[in-house]
DNA sequence: TAAAGAAATGAATTGTTATTCACGCTATGG
DNA sequence: CCATAGCGTGAATAACAATTCATTTCTTTA
């Protein structure tokens, strides 16, 4: 018995492993999957290409998963604020809100997670999250519903629709837009969606 | 001078310019831009690979020109259920109907159009036809405003709204339902897209 | 300190398609 | 029927990026 990994050894590949994700979620923030090359993520984690592959078989893998870290942090900021304070309305209005702001905090990262040409396999993964962001919305309905806030309705249509809603809307006039523009404009999406919804007043 | 084009080599020349669209277009309903490679193209329409060349300077100007006319179709049918007969109302339930019933009747060109990943040279073409669904839509929603049958509303938003409703919806429960749960699912659509808009009644 | 095993390296390889181009073929008009 | 110009061909090339792997460098343990 001549080698056997340490703690110590331990640590730095889960450093590096760390450091190639975060290498690559911020090429993807700054420039699309696009711009996350292989080539381009090694340097930027401090190794060197072929390293890489000795911590994901392959780049779909790598990809992957800086897709599922970055939109679960977004699916998770929805559902805050669709778990928050007030009424079903007020909470969707603050979903909505809280997308629409996030989105627009970093535009090419949310066009990356929402609308950017990907590999299909890719492509599969973000379909996944759509369904996320579409159960947060479902779960928030519901409950509108059963309160009486909202109109009885289809609720995994209305879901999804919200999403595409949001998606589209996003990627047209709003990225776009001034400042103030915006603030407008996302009052407007929030108005659709309540009316979308049914709520009553 | 001792060569000049005659009305026979232009008549043949547009007819081989047709069968390599209607090859692109074939392939690209059939199986995605992904199948529709220029070596696949070719045999289809009955020449070699080169030849398209001749025609088209490069892939991306004839799946662009591909794109173009089969989403002009579609457009061009939802414009005519935009104009047609009864209220606003009928009229955008008319619409979405045949959206809906459409992209249902074909789902892998659906897909192609909507969704597929695609080069961004052609993404952006994809983005001016969504626009291009959106106007019909507008001036729809316009008019229903004006004769108090929509709720006043930010137009253009609401217009893009329905488009990445639409799309969002097909992507996902539609297209794996069988043919009695979709017309309840085109259904429920439709009904979310009247609550969107605020139809009245 | 040395042997043994892991890990890192990055240049070379691979796989994939779009695109080119030198050549032969066909149409034209005198 | 010939000179000319354009057309069609499809094998060869080009471009691009992911992936591999022989080699080097580091870690561990005896």
């Amino acid at each position: 018995m001549a080698y056997r990994e340490t703690a110590s050894v331990r640590a730095r590949k889960d450093g590096v492993r760390q450091s190639i994700l975060e290498a690559a979620r911020t090429l993807v923030a700054e420039g699309g999957f696009r711009a996350a090359q292989m080539a381009a993520v090694a340097p930027r984690a401090g190794i060197a290409t072929g390293t890489i592959y000795r911590y994901f078989p392959t780049q779909i893998e790598l990809f992957a998963e800086t897709f599922r870290s970055s939109s679960q942090r977004e699916v998770d900021a929805m559902q805050a604020a669709a778990e928050g304070e007030g009424d079903c309305r007020q909470r969707l209005s603050g979903a909505v809100h809280t997308f629409i702001a996030r989105a627009l905090r970093n535009r090419r990262l949310a066009y990356a997670l929402i609308a950017e040409p990907v590999d299909p396999q890719m492509e599969a993964e973000r379909l996944e999250y759509r369904r996320a962001y579409a159960r947060v919305l479902e779960r928030l309905l519901e409950e509108g519903i059963a309160r009486g806030e909202f109109a009885g309705q289809d609720v995994p249509v209305t879901a999804a629709a919200l999403v595409g809603a949001l998606g589209e809307t996003l990627l047209g006039p709003l990225l776009r837009s001034g400042p103030t523009a915006r603030e407008s404009v996302a009052d407007s999406i929030t108005a659709l969606c309540l009316r979308a919804v049914g709520a009553s007043g």
